[in-house]
DNA sequence: ACATTACTTAGCCGTTTTGCTAAATATACT
DNA sequence: AGTATATTTAGCAAAACGGCTAAGTAATGT
């Protein structure tokens, strides 16, 4: 293992990321998740997310998830209410892998 | 089948189009695939690109005809050589879906 | 015509993904 | 304590994905 200042990265950690994020927005139903946080003001619960899908209440759990693992959505319980944030930031580095093609 | 003023295309083909792009892009080798093509100044051939891997050749074919088939990719025969091209249009379609984020 | 170069297509096969149902968990309500 | 509500976890099966090898095609060189 590289010894390296505090603070900075490696560079295999943003390929990770990369790559976590992109899989994670092949799927329609996660790019609609996405989507429809942001356009109910950034947070929204299981429940209603799950509510916008026809298929069961797993595989949207399922969809959560991994929009999770991929650092996309952040979520914090309150009460038997689960309540998912959308990571904006995180959703940035789509954008800077774009800038790649414009330098 | 509806008709529709000629120019405008269904709210669907976008939709099609974001599936086949981040579908696409899902995928490590394919993203490499377009940063080196364009970092080589936008076209190369089939043989380059089948060079940066270590993969077998027709894996790197399948890549390419996945971006190909996303719109992200197109080609022309020159010869034995087949040169692809990048699209940067249609890559900046993942800049307009990420715009929804920021309106 | 035959060999070589530059690929692509076909098809198999293991792995991952994504859908489902059933069961578990955890909080709140009575 | 028992029930209802909100949501996750487990586990299965079908489909999609991504790797490979072998075979095909289409130009070019001899």
């Amino acid at each position: 293992m590289v010894q390296r200042k505090s603070g900075a990265k490696e560079p295999t950690a943003r390929m990770d990321a990369y790559e976590a994020i992109f899989s994670a927005l092949a799927h329609p139903a996660r790019r609609r998740i996405l989507l429809t946080i942001y356009f109910e003001g950034g947070t929204m619960t299981a429940g209603k997310i799950a509510e916008m899908f026809e298929s069961a209440w797993p595989t949207t759990t399922r969809h959560i998830r991994v929009l999770e693992t991929a650092g996309l959505l952040r979520h914090e319980q309150q009460g038997r209410h689960h309540i998912y944030h959308l990571e904006r930031k995180r959703l940035e580095l789509v954008r800077d892998w774009l800038n790649w093609f414009s330098k």
